[in-house]
RNA sequence: GAUCUGGUAGCUCAGUUGGUAGAGCAUCUCCCUUUUAAGGAGAGGGUCCUGGGUUCGAGCCCCAGCCAGAUCACCA
């Protein structure tokens, strides 16, 4: 028989549980309980003598004698409960609060109250409770952080493995912890709201798909049984956005969880949530109006101001933003004019300036080094860059007046990419030439140029779409920015993790050196340590491991004498 | 993938040249009727991440591994 070892307070709390029962307590009762009120509304609208019914976790019990206080957490905050014996326990029997409160509710329990708003002699807003009902035993202690009346906080639970392996955990105790999740939320029904306020629609498209589109990233593959086919969770949702603008959608968006098979590390998780939307009869100069105002609604959404705090920087969302070509960015930082010069010329540029540089590289890819080399860093402020070089950018619109560049532009923040848009490229025989050109550089091993051609999508364009500005941003890393996170971990409930190992304890199996041991000794039942050792055969690790964790499985006893170790069978 | 740092009680962390594993909070017992991080007194609680090795003896030293964090590399 094995079980999951238990901790002296696991034990306890079950023990209470059990406890409850015999007094007729279900400490997981089923029935509704009926709460009418939050901690919060309870303190922002303070009405002396009002009947509340409220529900929480119990996260403070301070045990005074014939009276207790208490903190009880709700999914708005907490709030002060004040108990008092006699009050709850009018007659002889004072179980209710002798034992069932003082004794057998832990902390982290929920319980609901019924009772009266007052303020206590310090001016706390609490509840005078006059019933209180179990509604759900903690069978495991949470941790308690503090606060002390400097406003520092200690015993914080802050290991972040542990945090994020037990989110739920992480949300109980770190109050700031939720405030990223609500700002998250927020950030997403603001641009929702900023959608469909102009009549844009979101809609859904294929996670599974069987190519893989819209993006030049390693796909997850997965497979369809009853097809006997391979299908890729989606990179990017690009194409099947476009396919419906194709059908006549005038405004079509997703908020699209995205799945990439590669590093991770503290800005990328393997599956990560983007927005893509797409509008017809529109340009990527109109996209740029749209995203500076869509940026600052959200900002002030979200913060209830434009300007966030990033780290060491100050960031404003404050519509228009900085519009900088690329060309021009290069020159900015390096006095290098891309203009008319050839892959050769790049390159030997980029080898003698440190910027890596080899041969598979096409002179678009080169441009992208030297800009994320000298100049990408440099943009704290929301700054436009745009018209990027044709070859990286396959599926955007030759620009109209210079047909080497694209109608492309990125938003930067703080040195990074939140924001990717085009003027998309909607002539089916352009298109289908850039996805060859794709598979070329693939073939010439550039490693983020797309290996497929996706057929229908060419199919779809061949009876034409109309102009149309596409945008994607990385809500993700838009997170991080509103809520001044480092690390995309703390913006997403569950991130990605290596697989937790929930060890078995075994209770009284021997492993194989105890069991070497426990052999010889529960024959002979008393030995000279060392001579028992050396009848084992085992090393001096294994024989001080194997005899410890006999010991202290009270199987055997070691006892000294003069100048002897002896050991005991005290087992059955 | 590389380098560095870390993994010790429920939580946060100490742990000396290698010599019986500690503190604070939490828990348990007793006292206390309006307290404000922590009232008083006492007690219990450990797979020192795992597996090997060195040693009379390892939380500590050595080797291998697991997990995490940071930095770098990679990344439309």
């Amino acid at each position: 028989m094995s079980m999951i070892e238990l901790s002296d307070q696991e034990i306890q709390r079950r023990a209470s549980a059990e406890k409850l029962r015999e007094l007729g307590i279900d400490p997981f009762p089923a029935a509704l309980y009926p709460v009418d009120h939050l901690s919060k509304t309870i303190k922002a609208n303070y009405e002396e003598g009002k009947k509340v019914v409220i529900a929480g976790r119990l996260m403070r019990k301070k045990i005074q004698g014939k009276a207790s206080f208490g903190e009880l957490q709700d999914s708005a905050g907490r709030i002060q409960i004040y108990i008092n014996r006699d009050e709850i326990c009018p007659g002889e029997d004072k179980t209710l609060y002798n034992d069932v409160f003082k004794k057998l509710l832990d902390h982290g329990d929920f319980i609901g109250v019924e009772g009266r708003v007052f303020k206590t002699q310090v001016g706390e807003i609490s509840v005078k409770v006059e019933k209180f009902t179990v509604l759900s035993k903690s069978l495991k202690p949470l941790p308690q952080p503090k606060t002390d009346e400097d406003g520092k906080v200690h015993d914080a639970f802050t290991n972040p493995e542990l945090r994020y392996r037990q989110r739920y955990v992480d949300l109980v105790v770190n109050p700031q912890v939720k405030e990223v999740f609500v700002k998250r939320t927020k950030l997403m029904a603001a641009m929702r709201q900023f959608f469909n306020d102009k009549g844009y629609f979101e809609v859904e498209t294929p996670i599974l798909q069987p190519i893989p589109g819209g993006a030049a990233a390693r796909p997850f593959v997965t497979h369809h049984n009853a097809l006997d086919i391979p299908l890729y969770m989606r990179i990017a949702n690009e194409l099947y956005l476009k396919r419906l603008i194709v059908g006549g959608f005038d405004g079509v968006y997703e908020f699209s969880k995205n799945f990439r098979n590669e590093g991770m590390d503290r800005t990328h998780n393997p599956e990560f949530t983007a927005m893509e939307i797409y509008v017809s009869y529109k340009d990527y100069n109109w996209m740029m109006d749209f995203t500076e105002k869509l940026l600052e609604h959200c900002a002030i959404a979200v913060n209830g101001t434009s300007e966030v705090v990033f780290g060491e920087h100050k960031v404003d969302f404050k519509a228009p933003y900085k519009r900088v070509t690329m060309r021009q960015s290069i020159i900015d930082f390096t006095g290098f004019d891309i203009k008319d010069k050839s892959e050769d010329e790049l390159r030997q540029w980029c080898l003698s300036n440190n910027i890596e540089a080899d041969e598979t590289m096409g002179r678009g890819k080169l441009i992208d080094e030297i800009f994320g080399e000298k100049c990408e860093g440099n943009y704290i402020q929301p700054t436009f860059i745009t018209d990027y070089p044709k070859e990286m950018s396959p599926l955007c619109k030759a620009h109209r007046d210079d047909p080497s560049l694209t109608e492309r532009f990125e938003l930067m923040v703080c040195g990074k990419e939140i924001a990717n848009a085009y003027s998309e490229l909607n002539d089916p025989i352009d298109q289908r030439e850039r996805f060859e050109e794709q598979l070329r550089l693939a073939a010439k091993g550039d490693d983020e140029a797309g290996e497929f051609i996706d057929q229908d999508f060419l199919r779809a364009l061949e009876y034409g779409m109309p102009p149309t500005s596409g945008l994607g941003i990385g809500i993700d890393r838009l997170v991080m920015y509103l809520t001044n996170n480092q690390s995309i971990q703390e913006v997403l409930f569950f991130p990605q993790m290596k697989p937790e190992k929930f060890s078995e304890k075994k209770s009284l199996d021997l492993n194989e050196n105890e069991k070497a041991i426990f052999d010889i000794i529960s024959e002979r039942k008393s030995m000279n340590l060392n001579d028992l050792k050396e009848a084992t055969g085992l090393s001096n690790k294994q024989w001080d491991k194997g005899i410890k964790a006999l010991g202290k499985l009270g199987v055997t006893k070691v006892t000294k004498t003069d100048d002897d170790l002896i050991v005991d069978y005290t087992g059955e």
